[in-house]
DNA sequence: CTTTGTATGATTGTCAACAATATTCTTGAC
DNA sequence: GTCAAGAATATTGTTGACAATCATACAAAG
């Protein structure tokens, strides 16, 4: 059991520059973004140090991660659950992402550099007009939205900027893609990222920024509204959350 | 030993609704910002746990949440060790704290019950401007600022913004306080600060923005000039710290 | 029927010991 | 004197066990 656990209880050929838990914790979040957890639910250290085959300890390192990204929520003495988020908590989200999301269009905008990746980010702007056209395609117009938005985030020089960018879109991952379900949003979409790609072609910080600000608060609005008139997937307000630990342990 | 050590090992009058890997992490904290360690200085989890008289598994959770605090670094198999910014790194953050602040300014020119706490911002601002007249009163202006800023976050009511800045903050507390080093930069920072009042009072949330903004970008210009001319507290590059390593551990 | 107290199990919080790795020191050759 | 290899030490990574706390179920009293 104690020979090299580091290599030998997760897939072996991640790389060993990530420690342990910082590889439980990535494997974890992916699960969480994916719905494999739902919103509520507990997370206990034992059955994830069953499932990783470690002991609790990491495990309790990897949660302490997972909160300060916002994908979990610690009480103390009580455990760990998934996030989640009251529309007004969504819509503070977005609100923070608004002006960052500016800050780093405009940086785009203004990076003398930007001949070096304005072609592939052409690419990826006309690959999302096709999707945008088609009518039944938001999964894939989201998907492309967050390969959009990966690509930016790695051409921006601000390293902290991009990391806190990825935390927030990473909580409100599921919220974007509600704003992004009707065609005629996605229309409306599309048309802020053809103008934004002009804005930085140009060199316009000003333009880029603004445009940036506006489409965060275009998606923003498209959430709460879908939020407030399905109320069912965000206002369980069932105190303890007796039915999802149930499910979480016969697992 | 095993009696309550939650109450015992801590101080007994601080609240039991924080943990106590949050206990200590708020004292960690306060000892880095203090100076207590300086920057590049290799915290040991051993000596932190015989400090706090615990074992090493709060501590090692604990450094997890300062490592995500941007207070201390993590290097897998090496170690924690208190950030040590560079100035690339320093103009990145008051590169970030610029638009956000911007938003909670506006947020609070636009605040329908702004009534409530104005009386209080003015006689912050009053207090501030006595300070700001006497020339040798850096220190007392600084904390003067501090209160303020902290102040400005109560009222917010975007909790999330309040974190973020608050932690964007605490990394530049040092790097704030050169930019107000010298009394015309102290004057220019009081005039933003009369204007704001003037800016929230009209309920003017453009104005209070672009204050807001420039005076984040006024304090990061200040710190960056002073921190190139003086690159002594910043360039230190021995890469292992060999010194400071023996002075921790003689401590 | 509701409520209160109590017992029981489940879960988190902490610890001390061990394993694995990194760092420093020593020794020796050149 | 300088460098390299290996030993010794220091430090981090992980674990299993125990203590403290929380939640639930159940019984008894009102």
């Amino acid at each position: 059991m104690t020979f090299s656990p580091r290599t030998l209880s997760l897939k072996d050929n991640e790389p060993l520059t990530r420690s342990l838990v910082e590889q439980m914790a990535l494997r974890l979040s992916d699960r969480i973004l994916e719905g494999h957890y739902h919103p509520g639910q507990r997370i206990f250290e034992q059955t994830i140090a069953d499932e990783f085959q470690v002991s609790r300890g990491p495990v309790r390192e990897c949660l302490r991660l997972l909160e300060k990204d916002g994908l979990i929520t610690l009480v103390a003495r009580h455990g760990a659950q998934v996030t989640k988020l009251s529309i007004e908590e969504v819509k503070e989200i977005f609100d923070i992402r608004a002006p960052l999301n500016g800050l780093r269009d405009r940086m785009l905008a203004e990076d003398p550099q930007r001949e070096l990746w304005l072609p592939e980010l052409k690419k990826i702007v006309a690959e999302l007009s096709l999707l945008a056209c088609s009518t039944q395609s938001a999964d894939r117009y989201v998907a492309c939205v967050a390969k959009l938005n990966h690509q930016l985030g790695v051409w921006v020089s601000n390293q902290r900027l991009k990391n806190i960018l990825a935390s927030l879109a990473r909580q409100t991952r599921r919220y974007s893609q509600l704003g992004l379900s009707t065609p005629a949003r996605r229309q409306q979409s599309i048309q802020h990222w053809q103008k934004m790609v002009e804005a930085i072609e140009k060199g316009d910080g000003d333009t880029a920024q603004s445009i940036a600000c506006q489409r965060v608060y275009d998606s923003r609005d498209a959430a709460i509204h879908i939020l407030q008139n399905q109320p069912a997937s965000a206002s369980n307000d069932s105190p303890t959350e007796i039915k999802q630990d149930l499910e979480a342990r016969e697992a």
